[in-house]
DNA sequence: AAGTGATTTTGACCTGGATCAAACACCGTC
DNA sequence: GACGGTGTTTGATCCAGGTCAAAATCACTT
């Protein structure tokens, strides 16, 4: 299972074997049943997770108790409540696995040890914050662009993987869409 | 002018003078006219700026031919089009100067260089990031749970500014409105 | 001050997707 | 196999904001 984190750690940074070991004894596995809630809205985002297998979201409530699903983490995704997590402060996102999920979790306190003692961990949290931002800024495009069809149509084809394990309101909320659009788009 | 420019990179990490005088060297002095566009929809971004004065913004088109305004940079606000900026790849943003203005932009190359060479400058990207990260998710945020005059209230709240600078067809396009919705806002 | 083009406002109309509500399907469990 | 709970589909209605078009205002230029 850490096999698994190492290779996902290589993508990011140019880690060499010793580091990667020290890594490894940062992150602490756990196993988060389905629907349990990994962050409440108002507390602080503490741990960034990498997910070896299952699946969790961080999602948001609009003013009229509607779910917003920002990010969804399948197997060997890294990622965590980020703005929170960053700023250390209250988050508005929600953490929730939507599976039972095994994973393995760093502490803010390790996350940024880290940042400051090893390069090339500074390397890797550089290309998680260049990924994540270029994810939500396509995003961004992708709500103020397409319709709630072509948005259907987009995420089929590039994440056929979501529609396959995501219940229809996750899917919906994902989708920004009500789940009765959803069915009717499913239906054509 | 470069000392308007130090001051704002003290902000973000804690550069030494030594360090500041070897930046101020790498940013380089220009004067661009209202209207010229700095960065074309389809060619790579190779330049970050520091608006010294006036004002210039991120922005793309829409299936429909009607632009969408991501990023605002007033006096003293740093950018660029980042996604396209940090993958080296073609642009969907376009940059345009929305009066005339006076910038002070460093190179790509000089800033990967930097960032390889200089410890603070990673601090420095590295805050870039994650302010940029955490305003997208902030944006996401809005657009998908606030209404046109929500937001219209909102912004005018936050950065009245932009009412006061931008036309009402580019302040409309950052607002994610029709010009004919703006307008009917501002008569109540 | 008249003319030309751009920007903003106003009016009438339309539509995608939300809302509300009811029917239906799919479970696990007693 | 009846029963409650949860998730999904279907139908009827509504509305915020988009679209299209015309009028009004502003901003230069000659």
């Amino acid at each position: 299972m850490t096999d698994k984190l190492k290779t996902v750690l290589k993508m990011f940074a140019d880690f060499d074997e010793q580091e990667l070991n020290v890594l490894s004894g940062c992150f602490k596995p756990r196993s988060v049943a389905k629907n349990s809630i990994l962050l409440y809205e108002g507390s602080v985002c503490k741990e960034f997770y990498f997910i070896s297998t299952g699946c969790i979201r961080t999602f948001f409530m609009d003013k009229n108790g509607h779910e917003k699903t920002r990010y969804v983490m399948l197997d060997h995704y890294i990622g965590t409540a980020l703005t929170s997590f960053i700023a250390q402060k209250p988050s508005i996102e929600l953490i929730e696995a939507l599976e039972d999920t095994e994973l393995l979790a760093i502490q803010h306190a390790d996350f940024y040890r880290l940042n400051k003692q090893m390069d090339h961990w500074k390397d890797f949290y550089q290309r998680i914050l260049e990924m994540a931002y270029s994810f939500q800024n396509r995003k961004i495009e992708q709500l103020t662009t397409l319709t709630a069809r072509q948005r259907y149509d987009l995420t089929m084809s590039e994440t056929p993987e979501l529609f396959q394990r995501l219940s229809n309101r996750v899917l919906a909320s994902y989708l920004d869409m009500r789940e009765e659009t959803l069915s009717r788009l499913k239906s054509r």
